[in-house]
DNA sequence: TCTGGGGTCCTAGGACCC
DNA sequence: TCTGGGGTCCTAGGACCC
C-alpha cells in the first residue's frame, strides 16, 4: 500500500480570451482601445463591406491580417442595446467595463473598436485548448468557454514543485497549439486554484499551499471567493466584514445565524481555505433556454404579432438544441422581463418529454396566459427542464427494448 | 440613452401521499 | 374531531457564475 498523495488542483484560465482570439485573426488591433461586445458576428459582411469600400483590391478571408485599422467600427457607432463582455487594458483606462452597457461605454472611449461577439470562433479555440490539456491530465472540469479546473493529483510529475512543472507544460502547449497564453493556479482545492490562478495574470503561474492561506489569501476581499456576489458581500460589509480574514474570524455559529444554515456554514469553512469538491468530468445538462432582448420594448398588445413570432422562433431554437444535443424535457417555462427590469417566470411541467417545437410552443404560450401583462416587455425566454437524454427515454417508453429494466432500478 | 445570454443551485410554500 | 410527521413533486424567485 502506497500512502495518497495531497491533492492539487489545478484553475487555468485563458488571459483575456475573446480579445486574444481576436488578435490571432487581427494582430494589427493589439494595444488598442477595444470592447467585445453587441450585435453578433458575420465576418461575411466585414468582407462585402471592405470589397465595396477598398474596391482596389479583391478582399477575401484570408486577408483580416490586413484590414486597415480605420476600417474598423468604432463604439461612438455603435446603435442599440448589449452589453460589454470584454475590454481590453487600453479601454479600461478610460473606466470601461464588462457587463456595462454600450451605450454608456461609447460616451467613456467613443474611439474605441467594438467587435461584435464572435462565440462560433471562441468555442473554437476552447474545444482546442481543452484537448491539449487533456492530453497532458485527463481529470478536467469544464467551467464554460475560458476556464477549466484539473485534477494533478495522479498525474505523473504533478507533485513536483506544487505542480509548477506541470502548470508551466501545459501553458507552453496551449500556447504552441494555439497562439494563446493562459493564467494556472495550483493549491490543494478548487476554492483556493481558482484563486491562485488571478495572482500572476497574464500568462502566470501561482502555487498555493495549505500554509499561505494568512498571508496570500486572508487579506483578499471577501468578493474573491468564488461564491460570495454582490449581495452576501454587501451584507457581509454591513457587519464591518472586508476581508476573508475577517470573515474567517467569525464564529461559524454566527454566520450560520445571519446567513442561513447551509451558506453560513459555507462561508466559514470558505474562509478557512476549506473545499472538498472533486473535480467532476462529467455531468449532464438540467435545462437549455433561449431568450432575447427585443431592439425596442413591445406592448402586449400593441406588438401581438411581433411577439408571437419571436416566441415561437425561441421555442424552435431551444427544440433545435435539445434534438442537436439529444435531450428532451418535460417542464416548460417561460421568462419575462419588463421596461422596469422586474423579471417573471411561469413554468408548467408535463406527462410526456418532449422536444417537439409544437408542443414546447403550447406549453410555453398556456405559461404567458398566467402572466399579467401590464407593462411593455424587455425580454422573452423559452426553456425546457428536467432533462432526460432521448436514449434513456426510449429505453423508458419502448417495452420491446431488452435493456428495459421490468422492475425498475 | 444605463443594464446580454446561457446556465446551476438554493429556498420556501403548497399539494399530496403514507 | 384533532393532531402529527416525513417525503416528494411542483412552482416562483433569487443569488451567483462565466
Amino acid at each position: 500500500m502506497t500512502a495518497t498523495p495531497p491533492r492539487r488542483i489545478a484553475h487555468l484560465d485563458m488571459d483575456a480570451f475573446y480579445a486574444s482570439v481576436e488578435w490571432l485573426r487581427y494582430p494589427q488591433l493589439k494595444g488598442l482601445p477595444m470592447v467585445i461586445g453587441g450585435s453578433r458576428h458575420n465576418p461575411d459582411q466585414l468582407i462585402a463591406r471592405l470589397n465595396a469600400e477598398y474596391p482596389e483590391r479583391v478582399w477575401t478571408t484570408q486577408d483580416f491580417a490586413r484590414i486597415p485599422v480605420d476600417f474598423f467600427p468604432r463604439l461612438k457607432d455603435y446603435v442599440g442595446r448589449g452589453v460589454i463582455t470584454t475590454a481590453t487594458y487600453p479601454a479600461r483606462q478610460f473606466g470601461v467595463g464588462s457587463a456595462m452597457g454600450l451605450m454608456k461605454a461609447a460616451r467613456l472611449c467613443p474611439q474605441a473598436i467594438r467587435l461584435p461577439v464572435d462565440f462560433e470562433q471562441y468555442r473554437r479555440f476552447s474545444r482546442q485548448f481543452k484537448q491539449v490539456i487533456q492530453e497532458i491530465a485527463p481529470v478536467i472540469e469544464d467551467r464554460g468557454v475560458d476556464e477549466v479546473y484539473i485534477d494533478f493529483t495522479a498525474v505523473p510529475g504533478g507533485q513536483r514543485e506544487g505542480g509548477r512543472a506541470l502548470a508551466w507544460l501545459i501553458q507552453k502547449s496551449i500556447f504552441n497549439a494555439t497562439g494563446l497564453t493562459c493564467s494556472i493556479g495550483v493549491a490543494p482545492n478548487k476554492l483556493l486554484a481558482k484563486m491562485a490562478s488571478e495572482f500572476n495574470k497574464p500568462n502566470g503561474i501561482s502555487i498555493v499551499h495549505e500554509s499561505d492561506l494568512e498571508r496570500l489569501i486572508w487579506p483578499l476581499p471577501c468578493r474573491k471567493i468564488n461564491g460570495i456576489g454582490p449581495k452576501a458581500d454587501a451584507k457581509l460589509q454591513g457587519h464591518g466584514i472586508r476581508t476573508i480574514g475577517e470573515l474567517a474570524a467569525q464564529e461559524r455559529a454566527w454566520l450560520v445565524q445571519h446567513f442561513g444554515k447551509s451558506y453560513g456554514a459555507w462561508l466559514h469553512d470558505a474562509a478557512h481555505g476549506r473545499d472538498d469538491r472533486p473535480v467532476v468530468t462529467e455531468s449532464e445538462p438540467v435545462s437549455m433556454s433561449r431568450e432575447t432582448t427585443f431592439e425596442r420594448d413591445l406592448h402586449a398588445v400593441h406588438d401581438r404579432a411581433e411577439l408571437g413570432t419571436i416566441f415561437t422562433n425561441l421555442a424552435e431554437a431551444v427544440a433545435a438544441d435539445l434534438q442537436r444535443k439529444g435531450y428532451a424535457g418535460k417542464t416548460i417555462g417561460i421568462k419575462l422581463r419588463f421596461d422596469d427590469f422586474r423579471i417573471v417566470t411561469r413554468d408548467q411541467t408535463v406527462a410526456e418529454y418532449t422536444s417537439d417545437p409544437r408542443r414546447i410552443r403550447q406549453i410555453a404560450g398556456q405559461c404567458l396566459k398566467r402572466v399579467i401583462l401590464d407593462r411593455r416587455l424587455r425580454l422573452l425566454g423559452v426553456r425546457v427542464g428536467s432533462l432526460l437524454p432521448t436514449q434513456d427515454l426510449a429505453r423508458q417508453t419502448d417495452p420491446d427494448n431488452p435493456e428495459l429494466p421490468l422492475f425498475g432500478g
